[in-house]
DNA sequence: ATTATCTATAGATCTATAGATAATGC
DNA sequence: ATTATCTATAGATCTATAGATAATGC
């Protein structure tokens, strides 16, 4: 007799399931972290329907890959802010930046992680930034030229900034899982905390660049 | 017959061998990235005797990340320079916190990832904290008060002048392979990477105090 | 008929242990 | 005698594939 499936609220059915629960542990626990007998698990079919959509793991593994760095390229895609000033603007940035990755709090580890063991990924983050850094700071320069030019902030590259930027960001979500355990906080707690540490970023990046 | 050994190195010979190839290999790629196999075969041993002296992987394991604990604390603690400035005392601590890195730049990724995954390290890092950061942002905070007092900063807390150091630092060595591989660098270029970023995250974080 | 799903299993790990042999310290 | 090292192997994975069965679309 045929046994009952679970239906799954995916689009397009079990390949998508498939798809959504990998997504899920990997970002967990990253390649080497998940088997496909565990996805198979968590979808809620037998392992050999995982090769028979995806082939290999290190296949869906990839699909997952490729999602995770497309989303990653948007955050730096900003709306362009039009009629603020440039520190209003700035404040923007930093700010979107610091939410979209409070919205998704596992993705810098993993990625950071799986470039470092993945030789497959680095080749995509590869292509990816050939592309798009020199079009994302591109204008971004241009900017901190006229603001410099004009007294306003001292001097400072685009990708110094851009780092700077990034690195106080990210480190808040790396060390998130650190902080819950460590102080034992609850999801409110780690809410509040997040907004404090973002004010405080935004001031730190802003107070940086001002002449000298 | 018997096998000729070759005589490795170390002050407690083969014990300590398997501890300082495990030491690398963990250090490459983590726990779960490394076979006992693996690191007999780095030794020049046969894989039983990883067991014999360390019984299981695990706590073969701890030995290494307990070793690496200890030595991310000492980062922290500063000496005085006594007769310094505020401001020359904490360029010199940023500096020497980002070169002590630099000597060891696979280790934040390391431990990051680890804590992460693996329950035993967490709890290891949670007494560590416990025990350490208050004592360790005490001081700074009491100069901090004196600084901001005096007119001479602006109102920041010490952990938030810690993690702001810390994030700039770490980050850079984070995303160290990724830049090296993305594009091309060499020992050398590297080496003046460092260096440049160094002074723009001293730059960075000394502006960032100053008063509002 | 074709596509989706399942059962079963081969072959490749990997960790840990048992038991044999060699080296070392009295 | 005791300690260090080795060989061999049990038992537990895990990935990928082969081949059987069920579901679906004409």
């Amino acid at each position: 007799m045929a046994k009952l499936k679970e239906v799954k609220g995916g689009k397009e059915g079990m390949e998508f399931s498939i798809l959504h629960a990998a997504d899920e542990l990997f970002m967990e626990r990253g390649f080497n972290g998940v088997s496909t007998t565990e996805i198979a698990l968590k979808v809620g079919c037998n392992q050999a329907l995982i090769h028979y959509y995806y082939r290999t793991k290190a296949n869906l593994f990839q699909k997952v890959f490729e999602n995770k760095l497309s989303f990653l390229i948007s955050l730096f895609e900003v709306d362009d802010y039009k009629g603020l000033s440039f520190e209003d603007k700035l404040r923007m940035r930093i700010e979107s930046h610091f939410d979209a990755l409070a919205q998704n709090p596992k993705l810098p580890m993993f990625v950071l992680n799986e470039l470092k063991n993945n030789p497959i990924t680095i080749d995509l983050i590869k292509e990816t930034f050939n592309n798009n850094v020199p079009y994302l700071t591109g204008s971004l320069e241009k900017e901190l030229q006229e603001e410099h030019k004009a007294g306003r902030i001292r001097k400072i590259s685009a990708l110094d900034l851009m780092i700077n930027i990034t690195s106080l960001n990210i480190f808040t979500f790396l060390t998130l899982p650190i902080m819950e355990y460590v102080f034992g906080l609850d999801q409110e707690t780690t809410k509040e905390m997040f907004e404090v540490r973002k004010k405080e970023i935004v001031t730190t990046v802003l107070n940086s660049i001002r002449p000298i």
